[in-house]
DNA sequence: CGGATGCTTGATGTATCTCAAGACGTGTGG
DNA sequence: CCACACGTCTTGAGATACATCAAGCATCCG
């Protein structure tokens, strides 16, 4: 369970708004996406499989789902985490077949929103359009980004840069605190994320904890010094174009 | 040098019919796009550097390019290829400052587009837009795919899924034949692409040519048995989105 | 001819994976 | 209420895949 139990359209427009300053009006007419079907999913369980032909945008409210690939011999690789107030493929349902699932990696609720319900949203607030493109560019930037983590990055460095980056994330949809963050997911989810063995995912998390960069216990991340992490990581924050 | 020397639009033609049919008009709309002036980029340097403000949009007619990030300490992670046809970011000038580079791996020609000239082509041809974006999808598939391919696979299935992926891309565009392909690309590029030491590729091609997987030599790769290399990569096309 | 670029090989060290087991907490059914 | 299964985190031991360092050779080109 994350902190944040029932902000319906809150985080989203939170997320938007870093890229450019949004008006009442948007507010309102991105409400109008909270009258789809608000679905459960338990964590562990498929909200969408590869091979699918995708028909509806789902926009995540509450817990963290991830989109994955996987392998016929069971490796499984998590390409992109999704983070309350993000969605989980705006433009896909113009392809027919789904390149990659979507798993919920703890207990979620999404809202299900039809194609054309999102563009009677467009239609009355176009600038909005513009503002979900931006994400849609970040979102690509991000996976830049995971890539050169895992091609160069040693896993220290490789963890660094991924708690950063969730870091600035969970703040722009208001679920990180200055000193840290709610991390729901498992130990094995960071492997899966980071392209390591659990085992060494777990000794690279002791060593973080050892060298003073965060701590981290009963799910709660706490970042020691933000400065020496980025640092560590090479962090160039960039990718996420934040416009204020 | 690429063996096609002056194609002008028609690998970009033949590209977006793979996700629809277009007809003679939409060919003649794109041609207007020759209007811009046609650049020369030697190999080994930049054509757009990260941090930069993009304001054209690049067609790449010859040769090869990338899209790289590196790290402060030198590292660099190629994430994506450019191969002749395609656009190296079509939306990114919506952006204030790149997040990547851009650069030449062999000796390229590209054309430089005005954002407003593009969009003459759009609205004379507007379902050029579609297919455009059909084409911006697969793109983020091919970063998954790459994501995926470093985060799991061996250094052997790495490459042998890259060579494969290459060998449908360049044949979409009409550069490669039923059993191969030209690969300009030094073995450097080719580790900094799948994140591995020059010493670790080059003895991995050897490997895949004692496997008979593949032939290589003078920048010509054959491919010996496309089935049997599909299976070693476990290849799943699904993310190129082929319509036909 | 000398320098740049790219490919190849050998030797060595180590980072990371794999296998295996144990501890802990939580929920569940008998 | 206890026994047990399950999920998660942790630790140890051993094997190996990969990086690093170093050198040699070929080709091309000014």
């Amino acid at each position: 369970m994350t902190t944040l139990t029932d902000a319906g359209i809150e985080p989203l427009f939170r997320l938007l708004g870093r890229y450019m300053p949004l008006e009442q009006a948007d507010r309102t007419a991105l409400a109008a996406l909270e009258a789809g079907p608000l679905c459960h999913g338990d964590a562990r369980t498929d909200i969408a499989r590869e091979g699918e032909n995708p028909t509806v945008i789902r926009l995540l409210v509450s817990g963290w789902a991830c989109r994955y690939k996987d392998l016929p011999d069971g490796r499984r690789q998590i390409v992109d985490f999704f983070l309350p107030g993000e969605f989980c493929d705006l433009n896909i349902y113009i392809l027919s077949e789904l390149d990659h699932s979507i798993g919920a990696l703890t207990a979620v609720r999404y809202y299900e929103i039809q194609p054309q319900q999102f563009q009677d949203v467009i239609d009355q607030r176009p600038r909005l359009l513009r503002a979900l493109l931006w994400h849609e560019m970040v979102t690509s930037g991000i996976q830049r980004a995971w890539l050169v983590s895992i091609g160069q990055r040693s896993p220290l460095e490789r963890l660094s840069h991924l708690f950063v980056e969730l870091y600035y994330r969970l703040k722009t949809v208001g679920l990180a605190t200055g000193t840290g963050f709610d991390l729901p997911i498992t130990q094995n989810h960071l492997a899966e994320a980071n392209g390591l063995s659990l085992v060494h995912l777990n000794r690279t998390l002791q060593e973080m904890r050892r060298e003073g960069l965060i701590e981290l216990s009963d799910r709660q991340l706490k970042i020691i010094d933000l400065d020496r992490l980025k640092r560590v990581a090479m962090f160039n924050g960039n990718y996420l174009h934040f416009n204020r």
